[in-house]
DNA sequence: TCAACAATACCGACTGGTTGGTATTATGTC
DNA sequence: GACATAATACCAACCAGTCGGTATTGTTGA
């Protein structure tokens, strides 16, 4: 007897297809042109499903973020990033870890929380603040290692600090993949991403990396 | 007799005042979730008007983005940031007066074609295009002063270009509307312009800003 | 071990309201 | 009266959400 596939949705999960979907159509489409129906026919679950596991689309869209939250926190712990004794180069190797993850597929690379965030910011303030905990909640992931960072290479930030610049790294990603949306290029977002590690080497008095051609 | 005030609807002026509706209606709601009868209501038109003026919801779109692409390269070339002589001066000033028109309402200062394009990138190209025309035309304008200033202070760019640093003045922006929106807080596009300030200081080897407090 | 029951998961036809868009008519201007 | 502009009335498609019902899984007690 052949184990279920995925593709073969099995009895009890439903909940989990559906909010797949959402992260696949929604950074596609938009969260308010994403339909109950489209959500439904690319989990392959009815509507009824649907409205089982949430009691509105908008309390998918809540749901739809806090799963990205716990989905990407899972993806970055696991990432390599964090293998390098010293903390500057943990911090400039996320940089390149971002970098590298920029496919040539714009909905594949882009923040879902982003898109919901920049949509509902106004009418859905428990869909926006589920999105924000997920990008605040990631940025301060990464001021342990800039703090250590400032620390170990004994410079003095003039007006910032990590917590800001760890923010700021959110920031230039988020632009990026604006960017590389409206000008329908993944070069774009790339871009974005060098200026942000030539902007970290600044701040710390490093050379230049060489590898970039911007 | 009295001038008709701009409040009282004068006949053939229901497109004008159609886009200008587009442009605070779609920043607030987004443009999927912005109905025509929205726009209609908050224009003081009727839905005739607006068939009349745009041949689709898609068209307004289209026309918003142009709409805003016109208004805002008026308004920036009537901005005093072009005054001082030097270069590099004109690039931060451009930054400084960027950061001083951030309010407190956030529909107010955040981008409309950024968020267009963010919606529509793979729905609707002929928005998604009229949004990066205005986006990438913006940052063209910046070019020539960051060009000159390049030549000014006899630096010698590692791997970026002028263009591409100009881009990436609308990538920080952009992405320090979407934080602000995330957090739900101007302060965090703030901050962002005080980061694209600090980089380009670094880059053109000048002394840090005092003024910020990030 | 197994019936009896309960809880959960899921189905899909249906509904009332909304949406983008159209057809027709009215009005102001040259 | 010809033309652009705009108001009214209307429509078919679509939308989020409901509801009655079925299938599967879990629990309980003898």
């Amino acid at each position: 007897m052949p184990r279920p596939t995925k593709s073969q949705p099995e009895r009890g999960d439903a909940r989990s297809r559906l909010l797949e979907a959402a992260r696949d159509v929604i950074r596609t489409k938009g969260f308010a042109a994403t339909t109950v129906d489209d959500l439904c026919k690319a989990a392959g679950v009815t509507k009824g499903a649907f409205f089982h596991h949430f009691k509105s689309k908008d309390a998918l869209g809540v749901a739809a973020a806090e799963f990205w939250a716990e989905t990407t926190s899972q993806f970055f712990e696991g990432a390599p990033y964090h293998l390098p004794d010293d903390p500057l180069d943990r911090v400039l190797a996320y940089i390149a870890f971002r970098r590298e993850i920029i496919s040539d597929d714009i909905p594949a690379f882009t923040c879902l929380v982003g898109t919901l965030a920049q949509e509902v910011h106004a009418t859905a303030p428990e869909i926006r603040d589920a999105a924000g905990a997920s990008i605040f909640g990631h940025s301060e992931t990464l001021e342990a290692d800039i703090e250590a960072a400032i620390k170990a290479r004994e410079i003095t930030p003039d007006s910032w600090s990590a917590a800001s610049l760890a923010r700021h790294f959110q920031t230039v990603l988020q632009g990026g993949f604006i960017l590389a949306k409206a000008g329908n290029d993944p070069d774009l977002a790339r871009d974005a991403v060098d200026h942000l590690d030539r902007y970290v080497r600044l701040l710390f008095g490093l050379e230049p990396s060489k590898g970039e051609t911007t």
